[in-house]
DNA sequence: TGTACATCAGTGAACGCGCGTTCACTGATGTAC
DNA sequence: TGTACATCAGTGAACGCGCGTTCACTGATGTAC
């Protein structure tokens, strides 16, 4: 009946979600057009649509797929306090200002995640509240999945905004002293948030 | 030699700016065309270029200007530490979350600009130094136009980045009350910020 | 004051182009016997 | 083992549309006499 290996077409669409993401993050959504998003997974415009009903959709899931992308890495980084540390410095540095396509894909989306579609904005929404649940637990030494309350899961947002919004200027200036300036105190005041 | 009213060109020119600002903060850069942008100031699309060189000067003098209006209305506030908290405020409110297009233009194009020409990016540079140091000299009760240091600046660009980032979210986030509560939290942290 | 004229801000149709999307077709794959 | 066949992932040309930009033209304005 199945003629392919079962794998062979989800593998496709594997790697369509993957380019896909570093285009976006790059070029922004609006600024990235299928035709470019398939050539860069080396495939050609019209094998889109075997895949995905929509740019729209293809959107809503590379948004899902960046930020599970982005608690994976998180969570292969060390335990508690030190970990989350180590990521917050990793955030806040020259080389994720200079590479946005392999960076966090609040820093280079968010605007444009809020003009999008419900099905993006929902997506965005899971996958940043699991993000930021994820911060949240490793802070409070908790361990188990249950839910965090609503203060908490806004005190780890308020951190994850200044990290983006701080990531957002160093790319936008384009005086490159200021713009490192703004970076380490951006780090400096996010580490200062975590004793709050 | 002059026809017309020498402020008659100049006129209806400021009213392309203006107007093109309120649709650039709603639908974005690349989501605004040239066509919409005329008929929102009353014309067409043909006399844009009878007033600007490209879409894209218009979008540097937008950025310019949005970012001098919001100095204009910083400025007409209560003089101290006093303007500033209800400059925060006005900020991070449900109001301001609500009318992207009457609001402030780095919470709406940020990271639209940071992949934006030289000539937007410097135009954006400029205006938000100048929008940053007078918070500096505010907060400082400095009431001279001396260049604050390197270190004032990134201080006050790292309370903007957190009430950037804070916008950005409500935005984006689906559900309302996770929405407010990281309005609300992004305020006392913006506060508690500039007491360090 | 009235008429003929020069100016030029603005009109609206058209340009080539790339957009998101559709579809008839190709050709490599694995199956059947 | 070898050949004929069914499947279907992917191709590439084409669709209508809106993009940024150009340009020949219009018609309201103020000037000259």
């Amino acid at each position: 009946m199945v003629r392919y290996d079962k794998q062979h077409k989800e593998a496709t669409r594997s790697r369509i979600v993957e380019s896909a993401g570093r285009r976006l993050k790059q070029d922004g959504i609006d600024g990235s057009g299928v035709a470019v998003l398939m050539k860069d997974a080396g495939l050609t415009n019209g094998a889109f649509y075997a895949h995905f009903d929509s740019k729209d959709s293809l959107v809503a899931e590379v948004v899902a797929s960046e930020l599970a992308a982005q608690l994976d890495r998180y969570d292969s980084l060390p335990q508690g306090r030190e970990g989350v540390e180590e990521m917050i410095r990793q955030y806040l540095s020259v080389e994720h200002r200079d590479n946005p396509s392999e960076g966090c894909p609040s820093a280079s989306l968010l605007d444009e995640i809020a003009r999008s579609t419900p099905a993006t904005r929902q997506a965005y929404t899971d996958g940043a509240t699991a993000l930021v649940d994820a911060l949240t637990r490793r802070l409070s030494g908790d361990d188990g999945s249950g839910e965090p309350c609503l203060q908490a899961r806004a005190r780890a947002f308020s951190a994850y905004a200044l990290m983006v919004g701080t990531m957002q200027f160093a790319r936008a200036l384009t005086d490159d002293e200021l713009s490192r300036a703004v970076i380490a105190q951006g780090l400096a005041d996010v580490l200062a948030m975590l004793d709050r």
